[in-house]
RNA sequence: GGCGGGGUGCCGGAGUGGUUAAUCGGAGCAGUCUGUAAAAUUGCCGCCCGUAAGGGCUACGUAGGUUCAAAUCCUACCCCCGCCA
């Protein structure tokens, strides 16, 4: 039975605990442990489905715990062979400096700071000589490295695997003896490298690492794993607008897990929410609201949140114009009776807003651009000063109108 | 070292001399519907010019060549994968 202290600790949003009863233990003796955590410098942007992880090493910092953050710099080299994705290409040590400091930036939004240590693989790798290298691929075959679900299925599929990708879990796992982890946090696909440095750990007369995985968070898309790799990640370091959309965006078979994942929304409430959702008594946006509001006010004060909520709702939902429109000037050939005659095409294709001529030319046709509210058809319009695009479903631009000399 | 297979658009994957800016699927974008959900449905989906019809340019690993015409044939080179050693 776990004592209800640690019953929301261990339960709530808990892929998985090796092993669990000695994890007990030792929060219950009262012993400051050292959580471990790795990140590899590579893609330094922090995503809802890493926060995931981070709450559970704030919850473990609350209960008077030090995190232990590696900075993965040499790890990073390899790539986490993770997936499928080709070798990646070496990182210059500024990329590596410039990512680290971005990542440490959004980490320590959720994360105590106090209460982390920061330490660098490069500490202890870079000084690491070919016979250790041997000493430490001794320790391990390939028989088990293969075990590694990922790696046969690659292997299965006659996909490459270099040797240096073997590397990574052996290093991953290296850093946890010269940590002392008592505790190694990460993401349910980490298992296999978080074990191995139970093994490693063991071998080198340490008591082994608790290993401490995370579900996965779906992504936007309902279907993969969030990742900025897929394109269905939610960025904290994004606007609030952004974010509260974004949530929004979400599929509804998301909203529970959203909840009990990455908000503090007590548990009976969560239950009470499906239970509303399974019996169809609640209209899904409605809690999809309170998990946006929830998610937002994680990473901007109350007062951005509300606004952003605020947005969502006059925006979309009623459909009228956002407050805040980005203006953009547009080059006038000639006025008559305040109306400009303007080509809006120049303008967006250069601030990006559609990626090019053709791009603005196929959401004309397809009825994608609305200028005060009608649909228009032609790049060439007669405006008046002020007046608003709206491009697609999510771009809104105010018109500022410059008054060329020379004239067309 | 030997033998075999392969490099096509964001991804997967057809195509083996012209009708191919390149079938199809996925992703993406947009319209309708709606709760910026799902499902459905329609359209778009290299760039540039043109209101349009249409035209031009660039593109099938790289560089050359054959041809009226090449992603498709030839030569060289680069890269990847597998098997054998």
């Amino acid at each position: 039975m776990i004592a209800s202290k640690f019953e929301s600790l261990l339960r709530r949003g808990v892929a998985e605990v090796t092993v669990e009863q000695e994890l007990i233990k030792l929060l219950e003796s009262g012993k400051r442990l050292r959580l471990k955590q790795g990140f590899d410098p590579s893609a330094p942007d922090i995503h809802l489905g890493h926060v995931v992880g981070l709450r559970k090493l704030r919850q473990f910092q609350e209960l008077g715990h030090r995190i232990i953050l590696i900075v993965g710099d040499w790890t990073a080299r390899i790539g986490d062979p993770s997936g499928q994705v080709a070798t990646r290409r070496m990182l210059s040590p500024q990329e590596v400096e410039a990512n680290t400091q971005t990542y440490l930036k959004q980490f320590f939004k959720v994360v105590d700071k106090g209460k982390t240590e920061v330490r660098w693989q490069s500490e202890w790798y870079d000084k690491f000589g070919l016979d250790e290298v041997i000493k430490l691929t001794s320790k391990f075959t390939i028989a088990q490295i293969m075990a590694r679900e990922d790696f046969n299925k690659r292997f299965n599929a006659g996909n490459p695997i270099s040797l240096a990708e073997m590397l990574y879990p052996l290093l991953q796992a290296y850093d946890s003896v010269v940590i002392q982890a008592d505790v190694e946090l990460g993401g349910i696909d980490q298992k296999f490298n978080c074990l191995l440095g139970r093994e490693l750990q063991q071998m080198a007369g340490q008591p082994p690492q608790q290993v401490f995985l995370v579900p996965l968070l779906i992504g936007t898309d309902g279907k993969l794993k969030m990742s900025k790799t897929f394109g269905n990640h939610i960025g904290i370091d994004e606007s609030p607008q952004e974010m509260y959309g974004k949530v929004m965006s979400i599929p509804d078979h998301l909203i529970i897990d959203y909840f009990q994942l990455a908000t503090d929304v007590p548990d009976e409430e969560i239950t009470e929410f499906k239970k509303q959702m399974d019996s169809h008594s609640v209209n899904p946006m409605i809690l999809k609201k309170r998990l946006a509001y929830e998610i937002v006010a994680q990473f901007h004060d109350v007062k951005s949140t509300e606004e952003a909520e605020k947005y969502f709702s006059t925006a979309f939902q009623q459909k009228k114009l956002p407050e805040e429109i980005p203006e953009y000037a547009f080059p006038a050939s000639h006025a008559e009776n305040a109306l400009y005659r303007i080509d809006i095409a120049p303008t967006l294709v250069k601030e990006g807003i559609v990626k090019s001529n053709s791009e603005l030319k196929r959401l004309l046709a397809q009825g994608a651009i609305e200028l005060d509210g009608n649909k228009i058809s032609n790049n060439i319009i007669d405006v008046h000063n002020g007046a608003v695009l709206k491009v697609g479903k999510h771009s809104f631009v105010r018109i500022a109108i410059e008054l060329s000399s020379g004239g067309l």
